[in-house]
DNA sequence: TTGAATTCCTACTAATTTTGTAGTATATTA
DNA sequence: TAATATACTACAAAATTAGTAGGAATTCAA
């Protein structure tokens, strides 16, 4: 039941590029000597972000990432459903994927979906905007 | 974010004790056969059950294993927990690890927090005879 | 117009965790 | 004493996570 470092370093990123927002558009490489995370790493975690319009970019020189939304606008939720996947306890709820007929008549998979509802309903309630603003004040460890 | 096949199978093991409770011991064997689940896997996971006193075992001929207590007595939350571990989103949360000193401070700790207590809150709110008076009616797909 | 900076894209790989298997010792009962 | 179980230790295959590596395409600035 572990959130893995993708969604982890995908929050540190969003948040990051958040705070530095005036800052235009903003390179890989300085989020990744920010947030101490591997350079081809964060790479392939935004590419996930820029897929998704949550953030967009520009190449070359002086290019980089930026917010297309106000930080306020971005839930965790949001975020950690486009870096992790769906956020569900089993597969059989993952909505992609191509739904287990018996299952929706099983016991178990209630459980499973009271689970994702609750979780679901923490991380689309926080926005990344409290982020920024928790971060300022208190800051990120960096391993959780 | 999945609870492994490790929590699914001790859910499935423990309802199926739960349901033949009247029937004293049971063997591993006769609940690998009824649930299809891999005998030596089934060991493996009932050794968990046992070492927290979920359940209670002797060994020989006619041996096997049955509840401690009644099945309104367990929630799915500690069944799961002595299973797969603690239910936290990150190893920072995990009691039983040394805590991690710069998290005690940190802004997305609070967020894994509230995810675990919504967590809890679901599984812990489930009981063991739940499972059983769905099981009846509705039955498991297996697969989940 | 050229060089440096940067994203974009495709593979590959190492480490870890999950999901089991295998074999044997020990205990119990008929 | 033979059959049936648990108890215990070790190993192994498969899947997932967490990265690395290298180069093509694009953009800006000098």
């Amino acid at each position: 039941m572990k959130i893995s470092t993708k969604g982890r370093y995908a929050l540190r990123l969003m948040t990051d590029l958040a705070i530095h927002k005036e800052d235009g558009y903003i390179s890989i490489k300085t989020v990744s000597q920010r947030q101490n995370i591997s350079e081809k790493y964060l790479e392939q975690i935004i590419k996930l972000l820029s897929k998704e319009n949550l953030v967009e970019s520009t190449r070359g020189a002086q290019g980089g990432y930026r917010l297309t939304r106000e930080p306020e606008e971005y839930t965790v939720g949001e975020i950690l459903r486009v870096t992790e996947g769906s956020l569900a306890p089993v597969s059989c709820l993952m909505t992609d994927e191509n739904t287990c007929e018996n299952c929706m008549d099983c016991v178990t998979l209630e459980i499973w979906q009271c689970m994702l509802d609750a979780v679901n309903k923490v991380v689309d309630s926080i926005t990344l905007q409290y982020l920024v603003d928790k971060q300022k004040e208190k800051g990120n460890c960096g391993c959780c």
